[in-house]
DNA sequence: AAAAATTCCGTGAACGTGCACGATAGTCTA
DNA sequence: TAGACTATCGTGCACGTTCACGGAATTTTT
């Protein structure tokens, strides 16, 4: 309550000093004695001692910027969502004098990530939101970013050795898949599930590899005896796809269970059409317009989703916070619900 | 961008006038003749002025204060979530110079309620949160309050023909309904749905109408010629609630379907643990832990939720932008998300 | 027409923090 | 020991509002 009558005047009061003094020691740039550093700190201490945020943004003029590191994409992906969230959280966040700005990269190409992440430490912003794509070098660039002292925040994926980050905000990847798997075999007996086909994108560091674990664990479980197939299709190259859906269908003609991890699920759109009128059940991930179509259409059953655009742009919310205020948020990993979309209830989604 | 360079200086001097002017036409307290008055308006407009909040907070004095006018709860209780979340909200705006007070009554007694409100004009708050239980009771009150323009926000049920109100956040309610039967019913042959219980509670004014109105356009669009068997119960009385439900057990010992439309499904336990062993299918609304438990034993199959407690922060946040700012939100209805719960993706909510 | 009342409006001191600038004391060089 | 340097610290203005205070202009009263 009246803690926040404390100014930063009582504080050096307190301290003796000034509160020039005071404020060096609250933002630590030098030029203090460690003597009335240590006087400093214990009366802010004592005094429960909380810088007024608005005065304080009153009196600063220089913004600050958190860079968003993620990749580029195009109408109606997943990262679409991801962009707009950051877009609400740039706009709440524009007044506090702070700038968002973007970095894109190709996410199927690792040395376009590198280079992007070079340009980001070479801008030195005061904060990087980022999901984690590639393991490896994202692990390397958040070392970078630690020595740089520049705070980072993950969102959707993280990377898992990392202990360094100010926070993370997405779904509990094995949880999803193993609610995944769930939905997908509902209520049926063991000897109904013999087959179930996973279809997949080939490429570097798949980042829904968690999930699929999560999967396999309650497949395994609960269906010890049922065939998991991998289908890889290229998501450049729909003839591809097609073909190779074919010929999954083709070598089981009594295909029941189809699952996708990632958000593509709508690439399956001609295939599952062709199919239409065999019974199946079909689960993907995310409420991308496509994918809510073809749930519309009755050819995808359930879809998983979280709040996308809330959960991006509380990271950026959180962030902001930290620059401002110095505090780090109390939860450093956010875990958002597992939103199951049927078609009773997307359309309030 | 550099709107925000303009001060209320600027504004003064191109209407050549003082600063003190502008900001009585600002907050509109007199004073001011209508001549200069509109000098500054034009000033303002053409200049795109928008007051600094920062600089305003730190130069105000007098804190403003929400009361949220709700039902007293015992713990476990629906709005005991709600109550957390304006506690939640509290927080957030607490540094804004806004205090949140709180206002009782007992939720099956309109007099309390009235008493309530009538405290509530008299403490003259700057703005009002409540849910409206008793549609017409609230309605009255509600158009005193715009008399004395103090601004009101609805929580989880608004007045139906109200149109002065700030805002409204809460579930679509009918199509809550429609979602709870078509859960109910799953994917049942018209042949397998005959009888439907559905577990009400005697009240004055049930706020759960509109959700009972969608679940049986439902029924009666799909299952045309499914019974639907009302059972009323007393929230206050065990005995009375069990033999309530025996004696409808006993009636339709064949009974599958079974809903309840308020967050109480957990006064069910004794009466579903004794039927234990027969295929039924219930749906209940609300993560109260009581239910979630009732989940994991596997006598409740589905509940149908809402974030409430980020609700009624967000509520909370509107009405605290407003005071401040005195900007209307852009879009007064705020529907949140159907959210499904199973005991699949339950624990992380 | 002077006095009184009223209406209208400008002035300047807060609000709490950030930061440039310059002051002070102590240390070092020659 | 004077001058130059360094480390440390205090001072005061700026940020854009709010609002009490009092003055000027206008109207009303006597």
């Amino acid at each position: 309550m009246e803690s926040s009558k404390i100014t930063i005047i009582d504080v050096a009061k307190k301290a003796g000093v000034s509160k020039g003094t005071v404020d060096r020691v609250l933002h630590n740039r030098g030029e203090v004695s460690a003597k009335s550093a240590e006087k400093v700190r214990k009366a802010i201490e004592e005094l429960n001692f909380v810088p007024n945020v608005y005065a304080s943004l009153l009196a600063s003029k220089k913004p600050k910027t958190i860079i968003c590191l993620m990749p580029e994409f195009t109408e109606g992906e997943f990262w679409e969502k991801e962009y707009k969230g950051f877009m609400m959280g740039a706009a709440q966040v524009k007044e506090l004098n702070i700038n968002i700005e973007f970095l894109f990269y190709d996410q199927y190409d690792t040395t376009s990530f590198v280079s992007a992440s070079e340009k980001v430490l070479e801008a030195a912003p005061g904060g990087v939101i980022m999901p984690a794509l590639f393991q490896e070098e994202t692990h390397k660039f958040a070392q970078r970013l630690q020595e740089a002292e520049i705070p980072y925040f993950y969102v959707d994926t993280k990377v898992m050795d990392d202990d360094n980050f100010l926070g993370y905000i997405g779904m509990p990847r094995r949880d999803s898949g193993k609610v995944c798997a769930a939905l997908l075999t509902g209520n049926c007996s063991v000897d109904d599930v013999k087959e179930i086909a996973v279809v997949r994108i080939k490429r570097e560091g798949d980042p829904t590899k968690r999930r699929r674990i999560g999967f396999m664990d309650y497949i395994k479980e609960n269906f010890p005896q049922a065939k998991v197939t991998n289908i890889f299709i290229d998501p450049a190259d729909p003839a591809q796809t097609n073909a190779e859906m074919a010929k999954y269908f083709e070598k089981h003609p009594k295909a029941r269970f189809m699952v996708m991890f990632n958000s593509r699920i709508h690439l399956l759109a001609d295939a599952l059409a062709a199919r239409k009128g065999h019974r199946m059940t079909v689960v993907g991930f995310d409420d991308l317009p496509r994918n809510l179509e073809l749930m519309r259409q009755g050819l995808v059953n359930v879809l998983i989703a979280q709040h996308t655009e809330e959960q991006s742009a509380r990271a950026i919310q959180t962030m902001a916070d930290y620059l401002i205020s110095k505090k780090k948020p109390e939860v450093r990993d956010n875990y958002v619900h597992i939103d199951i979309l049927t078609r009773h209830n997307m359309e309030n989604y």
